[in-house]
DNA sequence: ATGGCATGCGTGGCATGA
């Protein structure tokens, strides 16, 4: 079974990337972020054409997150329960869903914009929510995970160069403290190999000729209980998609597991 | 010293991203 996570950086600007990347790569169930359309405009019907059920949850031109399978898609659930509300309202940065033997969430952690920010307490708030939201889930025996652009780089090694995220959001001890109760919930992180260079990155900024430099953060983390954790053989960073013209700016993640 | 790129919305220049 081959599930992925991509932050697709808009799913209609995406869409021919999107549709001939999951026929090439063969994958069974994918986790999007950052659709940026409303549900009406999700392209389930393309998706469909290929075997796809897709479960979105998505209001319009920010954020948007949905879960895409071809291995079956039950018990549906839209939202964070508990979530936070940021400007009086709850963002669509989560959803959840049964596909085949596991249990998967597709997440899109708020990014905090900067440590003063009101943004940056949001995102720890909205972390300990999913804490508390995926708790059973994760000591539980059925095979479980929770994929997406965490927007937090777990350690050091995680980003290009240390020195230039101090005093950032990303690198923070608070946020990496959130995920570390996040772990303790029974999660471990599921680390990808990289296909060249010596650290997976899953993310390069669009400017400065990031993604050429290697310039890179691993911010997109594969979070899985004991039971997801023991079954995969592999898993890996498709950056050849984070190549050429009309690219996301964060490459998929992908992970095999024998169920 | 600054911005540099891409997206949506909507046709100009913001807001957002990390």
């Amino acid at each position: 079974m081959r599930i992925a996570t991509w932050n697709v950086n808009s799913i209609t600007a995406r869409l021919p990337r999107l549709l001939a990347w999951l026929e090439s790569s063969g994958t069974d169930v994918l986790c999007v972020q950052e659709t940026k359309c409303t549900e009406e405009q999700f392209p389930s019907d393309e998706l469909r054409e290929l075997g796809y059920e897709s479960a979105v949850h998505a209001d319009g031109r920010w954020n948007g997150v949905a879960l895409v399978s071809r291995v079956g898609l039950d018990d549906v659930v839209r939202g964070l329960p508990g979530g936070p509300e940021y400007a009086g309202a709850q963002e669509p940065r989560a959803v959840s869903a049964t596909c085949g033997p596991v249990r998967l969430w597709s997440v899109y952690v708020p990014n905090g914009r900067e440590i003063t920010h009101d943004h940056y307490a949001y995102k720890l708030k909205w972390l300990g929510a999913l804490k508390d939201a995926v708790a059973a889930d994760a000591a539980g025996s059925r095979p479980f995970a929770v994929l997406g652009d965490f927007n937090i780089a777990p350690t050091d090694d995680d980003v290009w160069d240390r020195a230039v995220f101090e005093g950032s959001t990303h690198v923070t001890e608070p946020e990496r403290a959130a995920l570390a109760a996040l772990r303790e919930t029974g999660l471990s992180d599921v680390v990808p190999r990289p296909l060249k260079y010596a650290h997976p990155f899953t993310y390069w900024d669009y400017r400065q000729l990031g993604f050429p430099k290697n310039r890179g953060m691993r911010i997109d983390l594969v979070y899985g209980n004991g039971a997801f954790a023991g079954a995969v053989k592999d898993g890996y960073v498709d950056r050849e998609e984070r190549k050429g013209k009309g690219a996301s700016d964060h490459a998929p993640v992908v992970v095999d597991l024998e169920l």
